[in-house]
DNA sequence: GCACAGGTAGATT
DNA sequence: AATCTACCTGTG
C-alpha cells in the first residue's frame, strides 16, 4: 500500500545542488533518517516527513497529503542552512593550494551542512559510535518505532529526550542499542533534571556549548563537534573520526599527531569551516577517491 | 571464528 | 599524560 504522500513539486528556493552533492548532502552521514526509496529520498526531523529528488537539474519534494507546502518548503529551508552561502565558504576553502581537498571539491561541488535539530543529532551521534552507517539508521529507526510520536505519513519521528527519560535503559537495549543504551539513558535523564539545558547549550558560543555537551554521559569530543556541525551550524566544529584521523595521518602526512594538535591543524589550516572541509574529505574518502 | 565498525570512560602504565 | 580495554551487535 502506497504511503499517503501528495504530487511532485518544484522546491523553488532549493540551493544550488549537483545530483551527486545532493544525494551526499543527505545520505552521506550527516543524518541518519533518510533512505533512498526507487528515484527519491524519504526523510525524517521533527514532525516532519517529506520526500525529495533530483529531477531536472531542480529539487522536488512531496509531503504527506493534507500537510503545509509553505510551511513544509520553510523547515526545507531551515534543515537544509539556506540561510548560508556554501558556494562562498567553499570557495573559501584552501583547495587551491591543498590538492586533497581539491579532489574532495572537484567532486563533490555544491555539498552542503545540514541543521539538524539540535537534539536530535545529539542522539544520533549518541547512537553512532563504532557502528557503520546502515546500522546507525536501523537503531534510529528502531528507537523511533518504539517510542516516537507518529507522523502525517503513518512513520515514526525520533523520541524526545523526555520520552526515552520515561522509557528504560532496557527498551534502548531492545532496539539493538548495545552499550550505547546507557549512555542515552543517562543522559535522558540528565537533560530530565535540568529543564532548558540542551536549549542554553546549542545558542552558546561554541567552546562554551561543547563543553557543556561534553558534560554528558557518553559524549566526548567527536560526538559533540558531530552535534555542534550537524545541529547547530558550527561550521567551526571539526569531528575527529577514523575516516578523518587515516585522512590527516596518511594523506596530509601527520602520522604520529595526537588529536589536539590536529584539531589546531584543522584550524589552521582548513579555517573557520574547518567542519565543512571535513565533511568534503569525509565523503571523498568514503568514495574512494582520496587515500585512507 | 574473528576483525572491524563516523567512540567513550575508566583503568593501567 | 599517553596507552590499553571493556562495552553491544551486526557484517564481511
Amino acid at each position: 500500500m502506497p504511503k499517503p504522500f501528495g504530487a511532485w513539486q518544484v522546491w523553488v528556493d532549493a540551493p544550488k545542488f549537483s545530483e551527486t552533492s545532493f544525494a551526499e548532502t543527505i545520505d552521506g552521514g550527516q543524518a541518519f533518517r533518510w533512505q533512498k526509496i526507487e528515484d527519491f529520498y524519504e526523510g525524517r526531523w521533527d514532525k516532519n516527513a517529506v520526500r525529495l529528488k533530483y529531477e531536472n537539474e531542480q529539487i522536488e519534494f512531496a509531503i504527506p497529503l493534507g500537510t503545509d507546502p509553505e510551511a513544509a518548503q520553510q523547515n526545507l529551508a531551515s534543515y537544509f542552512a539556506c540561510d548560508v552561502d556554501f558556494a562562498q565558504l567553499e570557495d573559501a576553502l584552501p583547495w587551491r593550494n591543498d590538492p586533497v581537498l581539491d579532489t574532495a571539491i572537484q567532486h563533490f561541488s555544491g555539498l552542503r551542512i545540514l541543521r539538524q535539530p539540535f537534539a536530535e543529532t545529539l542522539f544520533c551521534f549518541l547512537c553512532s559510535s563504532t557502528k557503520q552507517i546502515p546500522q546507525i539508521k536501523a537503531i534510529c529507526e528502531a528507537v523511533a518505532l518504539d517510542m516516537g510520536e507518529g507522523l502525517a505519513d503513518g512513520s515514526h519521528a525520533l523520541p524526545t529526550w523526555a520520552a526515552i527519560a520515561e522509557a528504560s535503559e532496557k527498551r534502548l537495549r531492545a532496539a539493538k542499542l548495545g552499550y550505547r543504551a546507557r549512555y542515552i539513558y543517562e543522559t535522558a535523564c540528565f537533560l530530565a533534571e535540568r529543564p532548558g539545558w540542551l536549549e542554553t547549550a546549542e545558542v552558546a558560543p561554541t567552546e562554551e556549548a561543547r563543553s557543556r555537551l561534553l558534560e554528558l554521559p557518553g559524549v566526548g569530543r567527536k560526538i559533540a563537534d558531530c552535534t555542534l556541525l550537524f545541529g547547530a551550524g558550527r561550521l567551526e566544529a571539526f569531528p575527529i573520526d577514523t575516516w578523518i584521523e587515516k585522512i590527516l595521518t596518511r594523506s596530509f602526512q601527520l602520522e604520529g599527531w595526537k588529536q589536539t594538535q590536529l584539531q589546531d591543524f584543522a584550524r589552521i589550516h582548513f579555517g573557520s569551516s574547518s567542519g565543512y572541509a571535513q565533511q568534503y574529505l569525509f565523503a571523498a574518502a568514503r568514495a574512494g577517491l582520496i587515500s585512507s
